[in-house]
DNA sequence: GCATAAACCGTACCGAGTACATTTTTGAAC
DNA sequence: GTTCAAAAATGTACTCGGTACGGTTTATGC
C-alpha cells in the first residue's frame, strides 16, 4: 500500500526531531529546553515540529502511550476485561524491550522521570485514556455506567501507579532484566487488588 | 489573633477577584476570558492576581480543592483509613451545600463542567494529592509502600469519579437535593468497589 | 510620628502555541 | 520531461499565561 517517499521522509523527520529533543531534554533538562532549540537542532521551523507534535511534552510522551480500552475490547474470547489487562502487563514485564532500542528507552525514562512536567503530563495521557475504557468496559457490564467508570478510574490509576514504580526503578540504576521481574510481581500485586479489594489478604488491617 | 485590617483587605480582595473571574468565564466561557480582563474587572493589577492564584484555572478550582490525606490521618480511632473517607463523602452527600452561597455552587459547577481544561485541572488537583494520601496510607500498611500507592491512586480516581457525576447531574439540570441523594448512593457503590474489588457483587461476570 | 515590611503596581520580558500568507517539494498524469 | 495540484515546510507576526524587577503605597508595631 504505497510504500510512499512522501511518508518515509515525514517519517524521518519526525524521528530527527525526536532524537534531537530527547537528546537536549537530556543534556539540559526539560524545562531549560525551548522547543525553538529542538527546532533548530533538528534542522525544521517551530511551526513544523508543532505540526509533528501537538505540543511539548508530546515530544518525550508520544513514544509511551497506550490504549487500554484496545486491548479490552480485543481481548480472547471468554476472557474478563480486567485478566486481558494483567496478562497484557505481565507479558511486558517479561518481555524486556520487545525489540526497542533500550539506550533510548533509558534516555527517555530518566528525562520523563526527572522533570515534574512530563510526570503530570505522563498522568494526564492516562487519565484521557478513562473515558474511552470506561465505554469499552460498560458495554460489559448492567448499569447506568457509574461502575464502568469507576473501575476504569481505577483501572488506569493502578496502571499509572504501576508505569511510575517501573520508571523510579529504572532510572535509579535498576537493570532491565531486574526492574521486569520486580515489575511482574507488582502487576500480580496490583490486579489481585483491584479484583479484590482492599479487605484481604494484603488489605487494610482493620 | 491578630484582627487586622490587612486581613481583612486581603480577603477582601481576594474575594473581588475570585467573583469576578467567576462571573466572567461563567459569561463568556472560561477559555475566551484573559486573566488580564479578570484583574481589570477585579481593579488590581495582572501581577496581583497572580499573587492571590497561582494560575488561571485556581481562579476556580482553589474554592473546591479537598484534602484527602487530612481526613485520612484525622480519623477517629480505631476507623480504617477507607471507612473514614467513606463516612466523609456519605456526610458530604447528605450535608446539602454545609453552608457555602448556593448560587455561587452552582454558577462554578457549571463553568467548571463546560471546560475541558478545568475538568484537567480538577483531574490534576485529585492526582497531586495521590503522594500525599499514599504517605498518610503507608503509615497503616506492611510492606514497601506499593499497596499503599496503588490503594491512594485507586481511591483518588474513585473520588474524581464521584466528584465528576456529581457535578454532572448538577450542571444538566438535576436539584441539589436529588443529586445529594444520588451522590449518596454512589459513595456506597464506589467504596464497596474499592473494598471488596471488581468480583462480587457487581463486578464482573466471568 | 516613624521605620519596616507587606501589598501593590507598571512594564518589560519569556516561552508555548496559533494564524496566515507564501514557497518548496512531491506524486502522478500527460 | 513538462505540468499541475496537493501536501509539506517556512517566516512572520500574534495571543496569552506566567515571571522578573524595581518602584510606590499602606498598614502595623514601636
Amino acid at each position: 500500500m504505497m510504500a510512499g517517499l512522501r511518508e518515509k521522509k515525514k517519517e524521518q523527520t519526525r524521528r530527527r526531531i525526536s532524537e534531537a529533543a530527547l537528546r537536549l531534554f537530556d543534556e539540559r533538562g526539560y524545562d531549560a529546553v525551548t522547543i525553538a532549540e529542538v527546532a533548530e537542532a533538528a534542522g525544521v521551523a517551530k511551526v513544523t515540529l508543532l505540526a509533528y507534535f501537538s505540543c511539548k511534552d508530546s515530544l518525550v510522551l508520544d513514544a509511551v502511550k497506550e490504549d487500554l480500552a484496545a486491548i479490552v475490547v480485543g481481548r480472547e474470547e471468554g476472557r474478563s476485561p480486567l485478566d486481558a489487562l494483567r496478562e497484557h502487563y505481565r507479558r511486558m514485564a517479561s518481555n524486556g524491550t520487545g525489540g526497542m532500542d533500550v539506550e533510548e528507552l533509558f534516555t527517555r525514562i530518566r528525562v520523563i522521570s526527572s522533570s515534574p512536567a512530563l510526570l503530570a503530563g505522563l498522568q494526564h495521557a492516562h487519565a484521557s485514556q478513562r473515558a474511552e475504557l470506561a465505554a469499552a468496559l460498560a458495554s460489559t457490564l448492567p448499569g447506568d455506567g457509574l461502575v464502568a467508570q469507576l473501575m476504569a478510574a481505577q483501572i488506569s490509576a493502578a496502571v499509572t501507579t504501576l508505569q511510575e514504580a517501573f520508571f523510579h526503578r529504572l532510572s535509579t540504576g535498576v537493570s532491565l532484566e531486574e526492574a521486569g521481574r520486580l515489575l511482574g510481581a507488582d502487576v500480580d500485586l496490583a490486579f489481585d487488588l483491584l479484583q479484590h479489594g482492599f479487605s484481604s489478604p494484603q488489605g487494610e488491617k482493620s
